[in-house]
DNA sequence: GCGCCTATCGCAACAGGTTGCATCTGCAGC
DNA sequence: GCTGCAGATGCAACCTGTTGCGATAGGCGC
């Protein structure tokens, strides 16, 4: 995974928002070890949001020895270094997502328990930003935000209680 | 729902929501045991909300052999009741609500780690509530809504990241 | 008061995630 | 190339919560 040597094929970091991770490390006296290099290549490739779970049986793919724990802790390096963001499912479960894809909540059904992405500016998500601003000066975290509730075709199904 | 026996000494049903419980739940078929009791009891003096952990312990402090997986099944139960309700706090554990005391969403700063509650007619609420209704005929289920980002005090200090 | 049906319980195992600690190793400095 | 230090790892134990299953016991009908 690696173009090295001549500039030519190397792509701009735009494209290739992992290959800067090592430095980005090193710059704040963190390492760059076998055990993250297999989480960033798990992480390049994904497209969306993956639970922690299932981060953790990727890299075991790649590396049979990997420990959970050192992939959680790994997960929180990248989160603060801000190439990824976690957020939890309506069931409380960890869920994270790659950077640079846009920001987004998430709409989730407890009826037929469909999920949706809300980009940041859905007016759904600028009303409620706006309103919290503006009436108490709190700035929402809105990649971390899962409203739950029942989607319009289950109340029209009645399937909810 | 029924006065019963002697009715001087039995409360009405405003004070004591709990009395009914029984009834209910023998109305669905389902049934009251002495571990059930004691959860009960235990909510009633409940106010505001609590985590299940912390359910499970204060139920072993009546009831030494308490086991959790009961607590939790009958939390589950007394859900359907209408009697509770759960979210998920900003750290995705879980978080039960007694009714009948106002249903209210959560802020929460992740600087502070500041906890504050937000009733159902706060602007904040409403706004987005209204927001997710018109655009998308969604409705947010407000109880179980924890809004996390960074307080207007943690803005000004500048503590945040 | 008795018996039966089935809801509930207790338990053990599991799942996702976190934490403390001894050991190891990246990597900067020489 | 070698050394040392602090950051990371591996491991084991723990926490919160869930699930499957055989055993138990509410409570309704008689």
């Amino acid at each position: 995974m690696r173009a090295a040597g001549s500039p030519t094929d190397w792509e701009p970091d735009l494209s290739r928002p992992w290959a800067g991770i090592p430095d980005q490390l090193r710059a704040k006296g963190l390492r760059w070890t076998p055990q993250r290099r297999i989480l960033v290549e798990v992480l390049s490739e994904v497209d969306g949001h993956v639970t922690g779970a299932e981060l953790v049986d990727r890299c075991r793919a790649l590396d049979p020895d990997t420990i959970p724990s050192t992939v959680y802790r790994t997960l929180d390096v990248l989160e603060e270094l801000g190439v990824i963001r976690h957020s939890h499912a309506a069931d409380g479960r960890e869920e994270f997502h790659v950077l640079p894809a846009a920001e987004h909540a998430h709409l989730y059904c407890r009826v037929c328990s469909g999920s949706w992405e809300l980009p940041t500016d859905d007016p759904v998500v600028v009303t409620a930003v706006d309103a919290a601003r503006g009436a108490r000066g709190f700035e929402i975290d809105v990649a971390h935000l899962t409203l739950s509730g029942v989607c319009a075709a289950c109340q029209t199904t009645g399937d909810h209680a």
